[in-house]
DNA sequence: CCAACTGTATTATAGTATTGATACACAAAT
DNA sequence: ATTTGTGTATCAATACTATAATACAGTTGG
């Protein structure tokens, strides 16, 4: 279990867990009743507080998505309809594609590179 | 005077004037000498503190970007290297591609649609 | 039972960030 | 000289983020 933060980044590591979180269940990457890495796991290995993690799991918690079970790792609720379907991702992902929008205009770049860039980047994610 | 500003966001409004500004000079569209709208103008019209503003315009004329002049409006500062070339440009837009992708990835988006979504919302910004 | 493992509540501290209210210095125009 | 327009220095008030050191309640496996 990953977990891509960057503690040099402006939004908050907790919240940076969150998001990602929020991602990949509503994705399937992660299903219900995945266990989550324990927080003095994901503490240790990005040597954080796990006090950090624990945050980030109580909130998803109060959110519905994980389930906290006593003595036991937290895992991933039953989601009620199932896996989001493509189009609600897609959703999931408008926000930073407007940033994206908003930034390539105040840049004054056409849309086609912009898009070139993104396939490259994404292409190059893949491996 | 545009600003596209969201104080719901989570990155302060200073931020988002000094990186919107950046973006725009740097493309040339705003060009050396233009005024900028005065800090109360602008607090006025998006219900913010003058001094947020200032703020953001003080960190610009630290960078160059920006010349005070006493009394007077502030006035985009004579570039250096003329306007950006479109592969610099491309690079100003690089960290929030890089964003898409990850989030694309933990969705388990394909490349496909999420080019698709990026251009939809482009071509509907240039209205 | 015991040891090792879960998450969490508590309290304290530190640092940083953000925004705001007020008063001030200066320039330009009348 | 006065008014109106710049920007901003200063100080204050919060709010946020992260860390630390404990202690506790529960499960699990030997």
């Amino acid at each position: 279990m990953h977990f891509d933060l960057h503690s040099e980044s402006s939004t908050p590591i907790y919240r940076q867990i969150v998001e990602q979180l929020r991602r990949e269940i509503g994705a399937g990457l992660l299903k219900p009743g995945d266990a989550l890495p324990s927080v003095r796991q994901v503490a240790e290995l990005h040597t954080i507080n796990p006090m950090t993690v624990s945050r980030a799991y109580s909130l998803l918690e109060a959110e519905g998505l994980l389930i906290r079970q006593r003595g036991k790792p937290m895992c991933v609720a039953a989601q009620p309809g199932g896996q989001d379907s493509s189009a609600k991702r897609l959703q999931l992902i408008t926000p930073s594609l407007e940033q994206v929008a908003r930034e390539a205009r105040q840049l004054n770049l056409d849309t086609e590179s912009v898009i070139a860039e993104l396939a490259r980047l994404m292409k190059k994610d893949r491996k």
